[in-house]
DNA sequence: CAAAATTCCTGACTGC
DNA sequence: TGCAGTCAGGAATTTT
């Protein structure tokens, strides 16, 4: 499943080739992809014709700037690759659902088996009309996501992104005061940290020595600085190895090149496997229908 | 109000 | 071998 590291691979590779590059044409061959739109059509009418100036990231959305002010913002869900192709005659992947043909030659392709996750056109808005932007991204200072989140109303409700946000530990602490919710759920909530999925929330907690279920007001200042310091680590890392890709899901950067972070993986996926410390069997429990993965030795 | 359950979807896997 | 059933999971929506 793409998280922040992997939609991060995406990003910086389309970036270094699409910016400057312009859009001729869009075919969607599924509807289901556009669904914030009120058709195919209209999501063809407001990309084609248009030069990406930009391409960022919040959390595990990514955001292309055109040339016109407007910003098309794609998220992968659980199983969405985008693909480039040095031309229209390579052959196309199973579900490919939506071909940009570039003016350049050349095309980028969204394919998803599973269709969970969409790309959408925003429009910016008027002036005078504010965004509501998440309490806890505002609770950060620097970096370039409150600009982001402005610049796309949609993305508003985002919290911290870790990489993209700069953020202090004290302040950190201050999102996890008088929480109750166990510690994963507060991970993988969006809308408090934007950009962990499943996999990193695991490799977190394991490199931060604390159990899933802990509440996050029981954390003492130290656990408080250990995952703070975790986080941010965890992250930078899988950046630096662009990202996982597992036996299963198949994730691939823009030319096809999978990832390495998972041979670094301490727990996900690892049940029964020793623990990198202490060697005891990494175990695996269902929380709320999710597997987590934890070393109950050096986890608590 | 918050948290848990449900929904969307297809490929991989399990068991008979 | 083949087929029905189960599981996986991000985030919006619905229910508790």
């Amino acid at each position: 499943m793409p998280e922040l590291p992997e939609v991060e691979t995406v990003r910086s590779v389309l970036s270094r080739d699409m910016v400057g590059k312009k859009i001729k044409t869009v075919a969607v061959t599924n509807g289901r992809v556009v669904r914030r739109h009120k058709n195919a059509k209209d999501f063809r009418e407001r990309t084609e014709g248009r030069t990406v100036k930009s391409i960022n990231r919040l959390g595990k959305y990514l955001i292309f700037g055109f040339d016109d002010g407007t910003k098309m913002v794609a998220h992968l869900g659980m199983s969405g690759q985008l693909l480039r192709a040095k031309a229209a005659k390579d052959p196309k992947p199973k579900h490919t659902h939506i071909v940009f043909t570039l003016n350049s030659g050349g095309e980028l392709r969204y394919v998803d088996p599973r269709t969970f996750g969409e790309l959408f056109v925003s429009t910016p808005l008027v002036d005078g009309q504010a965004v509501e932007i998440s309490k806890f991204a505002r609770l950060s200072i620097g970096g370039d996501g409150l600009a982001l989140r402005a610049a796309v109303p949609e993305l508003a409700h985002l919290g911290i992104d870790f990489i993209e946000d700069q953020i202090g530990w004290e302040r950190f602490a201050a999102i996890l005061r008088s929480r109750e919710t166990p510690l994963k759920a507060v991970l993988m909530d969006q809308d408090i940290i934007a950009g962990l999925g499943n996999i990193y929330a695991d490799e977190t907690l394991y490199n931060a020595g604390i159990l899933y279920d802990r509440s996050a007001e029981s954390l003492s200042t130290i656990e408080i600085r250990r995952l703070h310091r975790a986080i941010t680590e965890v992250l930078t890392d899988a950046i630096k190895h662009r990202g996982s890709t597992l036996d299963d899901e198949q994730f691939v950067d823009p030319e096809g090149r999978a990832g390495d972070y998972q041979n670094l993986h301490q727990v996900y996926n690892r049940e029964g496997q020793p623990c990198g410390q202490c060697r005891a069997a990494i175990l695996r429990v269902i929380v709320r229908g999710r597997s987590t993965f934890y070393c109950a030795k050096c986890q608590n």
